[in-house]
DNA sequence: TATACTTTGTGAAAATAGTAACAAAGTAGG
DNA sequence: CCTACTTTGTTACTATTTTCACAAAGTATA
């Protein structure tokens, strides 16, 4: 990781944010379970973190526990929603409405966050004019428009890789802020704007080698994850 | 990460592991342009990884460039597929043809994968017996029956999260090998079985929080890839 | 063959991330 | 209010990962 994220002088690595998501979705289930109050060693009992990770991630953001007691629940699910701006809702665009595209503006992971994908569009003329999901696939010709209108800051692609650096230098012209990028592709943006990968075939390419080689390597923690 | 992976002595980050998969894609590419021979400085012109980086990943594995020449392309592609186990073919099981799940089906991104998911199960009695992109959806009843007839040792999981945790768990009685999860959970694993986590409502908040904080953060590189 | 240039492979150094240890702050019970 | 116990927040330490620097090996040209 060569990034490094420095806020009121304290550093920390983009791997404590992706944390924070984690420690936010567990505590909701906790608060479900009417738990009001909890230890940190309580809270990370099904992550794969350490209690003292789990409290050096929050130091970087401020004291939310009490010595003593624990944390509440209630209180620490504000705390991380407001670190990671969740309490702001966040109108997303999604462009390539394909296979995969169709699965996300579909998909209950999303629906839980307060954020939702706002809109859709594609380039085919098969797909503009469906509606899924309750959203309907706009013209990839209105992309400018539509995202000035709705004030879009964040976007997810979903397009073929050979369209996807094109799409992306649309988007930052429309000053789009955050790209969540499914083309398997490095795209190239500019400084201050971000852009979070997830790459499924590398994902399950490099999944293969530790099956490989499975008996001939030696792992100090043998849990891939 | 807290994993480390020890082979003939040498020890590496699985990271390595991945970035293998991103300078083969890379290097199927340049294979297409017609380049035979290319430097390590070229290979990652459009990666976000530095030549060195390139050259030390590469170097667990043994030298495969030539001093004051470079890299064949052809021989290098053989090279990471052997590394990476990808000439053989692993047939590949998904459980939970939900939206994802019925996606992932239809995934261009996988069919240029040596394997192929080559079986779909669920327990919903209405998406049983349909065939999606060639493949019926098996009742979830003879997951054990398929998998041991047709050897399979690697698992993509795009159950409901709170289903996940029991499909692991036969997975592991049937031997199962590696597992591709996007269940939002995290999967408790006994050692010699490998898991790597796609978390897409977790990209999507962390991208959030780099958003909100555009203008508060500094970043001693831009991009947060 | 000598010289200037290119590029790899790798050990050493620097930067980063994760762990451990513990003081500070709180609770509880007599 | 004193003692024993709990739990956080943080500093110091350890381990890992990345970058740097350069020798080794090759090419090309005169």
């Amino acid at each position: 990781m060569a990034d490094k994220i420095c806020i009121k002088k304290k550093c920390f690595s983009p791997d404590v944010i992706k944390r924070l998501s984690l420690y936010l979705r567990n505590l909701r289930k906790i608060r479900k379970e009417n738990i009001t109050v909890i230890s940190s060693a309580k809270i990370i009992e099904f992550l794969n973190v350490s209690a003292e990770q789990f409290r050096k991630d929050l130091s970087y953001f401020g004291g939310f526990g009490k010595r003593g007691v624990g944390y509440k629940v209630e209180k620490l699910i504000k705390e991380i929603e407001a670190i990671l701006g969740i309490n702001k809702k966040w109108p997303i665009a999604l462009i390539g409405a394909g296979k995969l595209g169709t699965a996300l503006l579909k998909f209950e992971g999303f629906s839980k966050l307060n954020s939702r994908i706002t809109c859709a569009f594609d380039s085919d003329k098969g797909k503009i004019g469906k509606i899924i999901n309750g959203i309907k696939i706009e013209d990839i010709k209105s992309l400018g428009k539509i995202i000035k209108e709705k004030e879009i800051k964040i976007a997810i692609i979903t397009a073929p890789p050979e369209k996807a650096q094109g799409i992306v230098d649309e988007l930052v012209c429309l000053k789009i802020r955050g790209i969540l990028n499914f083309a398997p592709v490095i795209l190239k943006i500019p400084d201050g704007i971000f852009i979070s990968n997830v790459d499924m075939a590398c994902e399950l390419e490099s999944l293969l080698f530790f099956v490989k080689h499975k008996d001939g390597l030696v792992m100090t923690e043998t849990k891939a994850q």
